[in-house]
DNA sequence: GTGAAAGCGCTAACAA
DNA sequence: TTGTTAGCGCTTTCAC
């Protein structure tokens, strides 16, 4: 393995001037950042990123920290996260917090220490790695929360799908979800957006009962394909369906497609979040896009602020991006 | 920060002796052990792991490499990863090889020598990266390659796509897709998938026209789209088409959707991967369903091998996995 | 502008 | 079984 000795004594240097040569210090002269560059290229030298985070106490690298790791939502949520962190020159460690527990539950986390800081969604659980970290936090909406978050704009856009639908026509509103998050609470959004939706709906003036405009289903695909099934065999009679997400919405589609139902005809549908998937059902799928590239433009941002002046007592900033109407087959009529 | 000596000081002992309690060496005695244990509970300790990583070369870190990031396709299959890392007790790093490039095209890739492996997958161009550690390519089909590969059953699976057309009686197939890889080749596994498929046609005794058998369009979602409108538009006249991949898979079902034509009744539609969203189309896309599970075990198993035994100069090998042909709407008749 | 020395937190050898 | 010592590769004082 060739270390910095190595490069410097090549460059005719010491170790302390090739480091700072590498790393582009303008103290150094010209001439011998050239040289060191040359030496360093010559004989094929890797920093050791250990090391330099031992001694600097920095790795450059961030954790996304989240509970599910699957779906395409989330992996692209991830994926995202990694492009901008990489744009930033940083890196992206990826974690699902399940693993973070031992068989009794308790959280082993000894390994976080590496990152500088953590991205979490759904990661609730994982207090002592977020609370030892700089950490953001997405789609959490915990008032007074100590984290900085970042978060969908979920009440805006719900009232926004709701008055959609309403204009499309729509009288029976019913909402796709259920009220009461499930145990591994893929929920707070959930809950805002049910409520924003509730709320729109009884601001339109529109009929609006607890108990029978909610088709309570899991959070899931296949909860919006048993949805799409009710809608028909239970004659519900909704002439709108609100989806407060897009994998819950082309469950719905498929569900409906089964029971030979037609959309928009018989019944629009519209979802949230955007995923590109909905570019593609059949039918296309009317959403609200959230914009994810904000999201991960504005969460890195507030981490790399807290990784880099952490002595900086500001209070947690909550940062909502935007959304943008996409009205597809769906809801087209 | 607490460190391991005011663990060892806590619990009355030297460092050394707290490093070995807390790895779960059994030459310790379990009394100190547990005061050790106790000791670190109570401090809130947690492990540098740079310092660890520098002093024992190994960071518990792989990085999966690839060039494109995006769909649902990579999304997955990198999610698969970091769960099987996580489950050996591993972490994961996400890196995307377009930005290891610099303005210039070269590789800056520094950064790299902390992880203990790599898991490649259409990243070629990061040679230095993929040369300087121990790595697993995945969807290479090089022959010959210096690294261990993990490789999807494109032959089988392909030969058992097109036969299980053949079966539901189609006799023109068409092939969707294209023969000369675009530039950022995406095209390794595509290239074996075309070739085994115009094989299997020619075996069955299918007429097949190099020219005219094929759907030449990009490898995307939108590329299928595109197929999907020609069949209609151009009057192809295929009773079955074959996709080499999902993405492409449900392209092509929205684009037929676009024209009005009946899957399968018109035309049969056969994807390949298994990505879950081909249970949610419509109709729902029969396909070869790879198990991802086993590619994710297996590279990892073979990147751990190599990781541990640095000397062991073992042949590079080639692991290919299993498939499931899954039929559904799309070909069902 | 460059160098010498110290030390980040940990673990492997060796000694007791 | 536990402790002592040394050093992984790097960057940061502090001298010059």
């Amino acid at each position: 393995m060739v270390t910095l000795k190595d490069v410097a004594k090549e460059a005719g240097v010491t170790a302390t001037t090739a480091s700072r040569a590498l790393r582009g210090m303008d103290m150094v002269t010209p001439k011998t950042t050239h040289r060191v560059l040359a030496a360093a290229e010559k004989l094929g030298y890797r920093m050791n990123i250990s090391a330099q985070s031992l001694r600097t106490g920095k790795s450059g690298t961030v954790t996304f920290l989240t509970a599910g790791i699957d779906g395409a939502y989330f992996s692209s949520l991830a994926m995202r996260f990694a492009a901008e962190l990489n744009r930033q020159g940083m890196h992206m460690l990826i974690e699902s917090s399940k693993y973070l527990l031992d068989d009794q539950g308790n959280e082993r986390d000894m390994s976080y220490l590496f990152s500088d800081g953590i991205i979490g969604i759904n990661a609730k659980h994982a207090s002592k790695a977020l609370s030892s970290h700089p950490s953001v936090l997405l789609e959490d909406y915990t008032l007074d929360s100590p984290y900085d978050q970042v978060n969908a704009p979920s009440q805006a856009g719900t009232r926004a799908a709701i008055r959609h639908l309403y204009e499309k026509g729509c009288r029976r509103i019913g909402l796709v979800g259920h009220d009461i998050p499930p145990e591994s609470n893929p929920g707070a959004s959930q809950q805002v957006r049910m409520l924003a939706a509730r709320h729109e709906c009884q601001q339109l003036g529109l009929e609006f009962d607890d108990e029978h405009s909610l088709i309570s289903v899991p959070w899931s695909r296949d909860g919006g394909v048993e949805a799409g099934h009710r809608w028909a065999d239970d004659r519900l009679g909704f002439d709108g369906l609100f989806c407060p997400s897009d994998g819950l919405a082309l469950g719905v589609l498929r569900g409906l497609a089964d029971r030979g139902v037609a959309v928009p005809q018989d019944v629009a549908v519209i979802g949230f979040d955007g995923i590109e998937d909905g570019e593609y059902s059949v039918p296309t799928l009317s959403t609200i896009a959230v914009d994810f590239t904000s999201m991960a433009q504005a969460a890195v941002a507030l981490l790399t602020h807290r990784i880099n002046h952490p002595d900086e007592e500001r209070y947690p900033q909550t940062v909502t991006v935007g959304y943008r109407l996409i009205e597809r087959e769906s809801t087209r009529r």
